[in-house]
RNA sequence: GGGUCCGUAGCUCAGCUGGGAGAGCGCCGCCCUUACAAGGCGGAUGUCGGCGGUUCGAACCCGUCCGGACCCACCA
């Protein structure tokens, strides 16, 4: 006899907040994160999964997804499969700026700013010599489960060379060029922002009606622009403006002379139906220059400073300027209108917060029509599926519509375009290790959008583009988890990219989760101050109360609000499952090899035999279908208010009752345990762990068979019984409530009927008696009846003012069925129905009896 | 302007293809009953956003209005 020793095992009556210590290693060793052990021939389940946050802010997304993403692997591992993540992206861009911008400063004790640009980036290629490792230090303190060496691949020469390997493929193929248009220029950052990254906010700014001479008047909120000038558009079919097409203006100021044209863009309902055209400053005046070729001329620098226009503006900061060319028009008599405020949405970066001004400047694209097609196909003809389906909307609406890809960032952290150009104006992409060397030939100085290289995760951490095993084995990739945020910037770039380089999907199922948002149900953000460190709360409260709490709120594709109470109560359900356990165990369960034929078991073992299965075979359903609210919200249910309320104060019971009574429940007992811990592992890791191997004596429950349920435990006789059993403890109870008896007091008792009188005795503390008491208090429920002797000491009052609620609810279901049976519906609805009304009104009526009886009324 | 989603108990949300309104938290009452007060037992709470329609029957389907969130586009 081996008896586990809580005591030791299992010391305190509160589970620890953090349990997870040692466990990792175990875990690693069991190879829950090394596919190889669960043996070649093991089915693969890969995981692409978005990165912790690189400058070490892991916030609460990042943990829902961690959670999630986790408990999937989990899962798929006790389902004997090769679980493998691909963690990470090169984010670096993303984050690393920041990090290193703070890290240079702490070093150098210099900004950006003051340093200059080109000075900057020299100082930020140095640093990241130095320095690059701090990175994955940083980031090593984030998750559990992480594979590092394949997250260190973000920052190494494989993925440099993988980068390099597609875009030479794409340049060859002419799906990379490089052109001079309009770009969403920061002129904080300096660089060039994609169409993604900027947002729109309403601004009050003033429309300013201008005179350009021969009757023309044009509408801006941009005076400065002005300068830029380069043509005037007009309606086609505007008969006011008609006879002025292909004529010359003098643009004021400047002098230059600008001409008419006639452009279907142009609403002629708004405003004076004339637009001014500058091509350089304004995406649809480029594309009207475009149509009828005309000149862009640029009238700011990198700065938005006014450049170039020989005129006393030239140096003035955009808005200076906005005002000074406005006051000058003003006195050359020229102002016609002004319309202040004037409400109107600029787009700002979404970085650094600053209007973006539009931008001419040479930029590296990728032409994406084909690759989008493809990748918009591939989910329309199954071949990737949305999860929640829905969520395919989001996506097709992106990729069906997809502009060029600016791929040029003029910044100082990312893969360099692999572009070298020539002393004569040679553009060339060679292969790596080919890079011309000769004088006057230099590598472009940009680096490529983050997104670029996020782009081949699921193929190029996979050994790309050489034909290695892993790559064969787990591509394509089982599971994408990520936010609904991020289909644009990242599902829809992997999709193309994966579809040209490998011509497969990079993954089979995407699962769309929502946005974790505050107590309230807003955005977290660090502007509104309500974002939240999850590693507080893991330190308060636990990471498995933490996964729980995140889990059970995960409604596919659904945002979810996260209040530290919902934490808090998540806690509780692991304490609670903490001192169930522990009390299992003071009491002897264990797990038998095989359980105790059903003939030896009580009412009370097949039923919650039959609703663990029931319970199992559900949960696994709903991990198919990613519904991690429902299986949490489900566990959370079946473990407390069934086994916990219920079958483990019955067991107390047959226990106590001793020799081979107690023998089977407490069989039962450990094996209810021990398959509801295996269901909760993937949730709940650690204090599964920590019970699970002191229940069973088991090495790690990370192995340990996923449970499927077993459909021949299921037994509706043994839960129909269970349950008046249940109905009958719950009156008792009520009598008990209504009458003020105190628990520790025990009452005597006549039962009429058949039950498991022990049970409800413990359950409701009564001890029986022959006769029922005269005066006593009566309490019917599943056809039984219980008397309780008060000795005399009834309230008869309460004892009344329950009757009258219960008749009242009685009359009322009575009522309801009669009027229903006697409408129509009784001849049109379907006869099953109608026997279910019939039954509702028969019971309906029972009730109503018996307690017009008891209060002594007439019989209805 | 185009589109998506949401409105159910005080709060946060479940309610599958139309047939008895649910959970968690909170609240009220009684209990430190030897696993657990981070607990136990009992209890109260809803014209399922409004109006109209389809149906024998609507929280669920259709229309419309109100209220809220979000995405895309545009705003001279």
């Amino acid at each position: 006899m081996n008896e586990p020793d809580p005591s030791t095992d299992l010391p305190s009556q509160y589970a620890p907040a953090s349990v997870e210590g040692p466990l990792y290693e175990r875990w690693v060793e069991a190879g829950l994160f090394r596919p190889e052990v669960a043996g070649p021939d093991a089915e693969p389940y890969t995981i692409v999964i978005p990165p912790p946050n690189v400058t070490g802010e892991l916030h609460m997304g990042h943990a829902l997804e961690h959670t999630l993403m986790d408990a999937l692997t989990r899962r798929a591992r006790m389902q004997g499969k090769a679980a493998l993540w691909l963690p990470g992206t090169d984010h670096a861009s993303i984050a690393v700026e920041t990090l290193v911008e703070r890290s240079i400063a702490e070093q150098d004790g210099t900004t950006k700013q003051q340093l200059g640009r080109e000075k900057f980036l020299e100082r930020a290629w140095e640093w990241k010599e130095e320095f690059g490792g701090r990175i994955l230090g940083q980031m090593r303190r984030l998750g559990d489960g992480v594979d590092w060496s394949r997250l260190a691949f973000t920052m190494s020469p494989e993925l440099s060379s993988a980068v390099r390997r597609i875009f030479k493929q794409l340049f060859d193929a002419g799906l990379i060029y490089r052109a001079e248009r309009l770009v969403n220029w920061s002129p904080l950052l300096h660089t060039a922002i994609s169409d993604i990254e900027v947002e729109y906010k309403d601004v009050d700014g003033e429309l300013v009606t201008i005179d350009y001479g021969n009757g023309v008047h044009v509408a801006t909120t941009r005076v400065e622009t002005m300068l830029g000038d380069t043509a005037v558009a007009v309606h086609p079919d505007d008969e006011r403006y008609r006879h002025l097409v292909g004529t010359t203006l003098t643009l004021p100021i400047v002098g230059r002379p600008i001409v008419v044209v006639a452009d279907e863009h142009v609403d002629p309902e708004f405003g004076t139906g004339a637009v001014k055209v500058t091509p350089a400053h304004d995406p649809n005046d480029f594309a009207i220059a475009q149509r009828h070729d005309l000149p862009a001329i640029t009238v700011m620098d990198e700065d938005a400073r006014i450049a170039g226009t020989g005129t006393r503006f030239d140096g003035m900061d955009r808005y200076e300027a906005r005002k000074a060319v406005k006051d000058e028009l003003a006195s050359l008599g020229l102002i016609v209108a002004e319309k202040s405020p004037y409400t109107h949405s600029v787009g700002h970066s979404s970085r650094s917060h600053e209007a973006i001004e539009p931008r001419l400047s040479l930029q590296w694209w990728v032409k994406v029509d084909g690759l989008a097609k493809a990748a918009g196909d591939a989910v329309r003809d199954g071949r990737t599926v949305f999860n929640p389906p829905e969520m395919a909307q989001r996506y097709f609406a992106w990729v069906d519509d997809m502009h060029d890809w600016c791929i040029s960032r003029q910044l100082y952290w990312g893969h360099r375009i692999p572009v070298w150009y020539g002393p004569d104006g040679q553009i060339v992409c060679p292969a790596e290790g080919d890079e011309p060397t000769g004088e006057g030939w230099h590598q472009d100085k940009d680096v490529l959008d983050t997104w670029f290289s996020s782009a081949l995760w699921p193929f190029s951490t996979l050994g790309w583009p050489d034909e290695t095993a892993d790559l064969a084995r787990f591509y394509p990739t089982t599971v994408l988890v990520t936010g609904y945020d991020i289909i644009f910037f990242w599902v829809a770039r992997m999709m193309m990219f994966s579809l040209f380089a490998m011509q497969d999907v990079p993954f089979t199922t995407v699962h769309i989760h929502g946005l974790v948002r505050d107590a309230t149900g807003k955005k977290m953000s660090k502007s509104r101050g309500n974002v939240v460190d999850p590693l507080e709360w893991i330190d308060a409260y636990g990471a498995d109360a933490l996964r729980f709490a995140l889990a059970r709120g995960a409604n596919p594709g659904t945002d979810f609000p996260l209040s530290e109470d919902s934490v808090k109560g998540a806690r509780n359900f692991t304490n609670k499952v903490w001192n169930a356990v522990r009390f299992a165990l003071i009491s002897g369960a264990s797990v038998p090899d095989a359980l105790p034929a059903s003939a030896d078991l009580t009412d009370a073992d097949r039923w919650v035999l039959s609703r663990l299965n029931t319970v199992a075979a559900s949960t696994n359903e709903l991990f198919e279908g990613f519904e991690f609210a429902k299986l949490s919200e489900q566990l959370y249910g079946f473990a407390w208010n069934e086994v916990f309320d219920w079958y483990v104060e019955v067991a107390k019971v047959q226990i106590r009752e001793g020799g081979t009574r107690a023998a089977t429940t407490r069989s039962v007992l450990g094996h209810v345990l021990d398959v509801l811990l295996r269901l909760m592992h993937p949730l709940t890791p650690f204090l599964t762990e920590a019970l699970w191997t002191t229940l069973t004596g088991n090495d790690t429950v990370v192995t340990a068979p996923w449970p499927t349920g077993d459909a021949t435990r299921v037994d509706p006789d043994a839960e129909a019984r269970f349950d008046r059993l249940r109905a009958v403890v719950t009156e008792v109870r009520r009598a008990r409530a209504e009458q003020n008896v105190a628990p520790k007091t025990c009452l005597p008792a006549h039962v009429a009927g058949e039950l498991d009188l022990d049970a409800l005795a413990t359950l409701t503390n009564l001890e029986y008696v022959d006769a029922p008491a005269a005066g006593g208090v009566t309490v019917t429920a599943a056809g039984i009846d219980v008397t309780l002797d008060l000795s005399g000491t009834v309230d008869v009052e309460a004892q009344r003012q329950g009757w009258q609620k219960d008749l009242a609810e009685a009359e009322k279901e009575l009522e309801r069925q009669r009027t229903r049976l006697s409408s129509p519906a009784a001849d049109k609805a379907p006869p099953n129905v109608v026997q279910d009304w019939k039954r509702r009104e028969a019971e309906a009526d029972a009730e109503v009896q018996r307690l017009r009886g008891l209060l002594g009324l007439d019989p209805g």
